[in-house]
DNA sequence: GAATAACCTATTGACACAGTAGGTAAATGG
DNA sequence: CCATTTACCTACTGTGTCAATAGGTTATTC
């Protein structure tokens, strides 16, 4: 399940890309817009900063700024950065998941077509395909 | 993110379906093939007796069982059974859910698309194709 | 130097997850 | 009838994440 900052997040960046005239936009403008609290906002873009996908300015005039072309970012890469994973199991989220059932186990081929579904789709899906 | 409850659940449908000879098969055994403590067994056990999916039957001999042949079972009801839904996001999970965005959410379509295929991908796959 | 805006640390309440503990009720075999 | 087996039931607990708020400090511009 997607949680807030996933789905903020996307929105952010959307929002980002929708309004980008060259200079900086203040978190305070798209947290009108979108309808979210600017605080709840601030930890979203801080992670978006920490990830590289933006950048930000302080003072007048400051504010975020996408770093990319809007069809430079996948969904996927802003979701996997929001989320920390988009894996659907615990079992291929973790590369250091220790299940001694990997052999024998009867669900693991299913989990891996399923997680190689949604990775293909969120990671095919860009930015400016949602704008 | 598929829970233990549900990523459990799937297994324990499995080995009733291996093992099914026709008797009722006890929770200890089931418990010990999958490697899984039998105390946490009860409560997925409970979810899938109250949902209708096996039947239980107390006393020596008893055990429980499936009300269905394996094909009959999707992946997607026994993961909706354990996991509440599998729905992707809670704008989608939630058929209550309020949302004044609806009309405008730029991410809302998307959202839905991906709904559909996790939910035709589970549903498509039945219980018989993991044994 | 005032205003603007990002950046930083801490805290909170609620809830779900992943179990564990200890019992009661029901069915069967001898 | 009674011991055994097995399901069934209620309650509890520690850990962690989610969703958000609070209150500051630093950086930049005019």
């Amino acid at each position: 399940m997607i949680s807030t900052k996933g789905r903020y997040g996307l929105r952010l960046m959307i929002d980002l890309a929708k309004n980008d005239n060259g200079s900086y936009i203040p978190l305070k403008d798209i947290a009108e817009r979108q309808e979210i609290s600017k605080k709840y906002l601030e930890i979203i873009v801080k992670k978006m900063v920490d990830g590289g996908l933006i950048k930000g300015s302080s003072g007048k005039g400051g504010g975020y700024k996408l770093v990319k072309k809007p069809d430079k970012y996948s969904v996927g890469e802003i979701l996997t950065l929001m989320e920390g994973t988009i894996s659907p199991v615990a079992c291929l989220a973790d590369k250091d998941y220790l299940c001694t059932r990997k052999k024998k186990c009867e669900t693991l081929p299913m989990w891996k077509e399923f997680d190689k579904l949604v990775h293909d789709y969120f990671y095919d899906k860009k930015l400016s395909d949602l704008l």
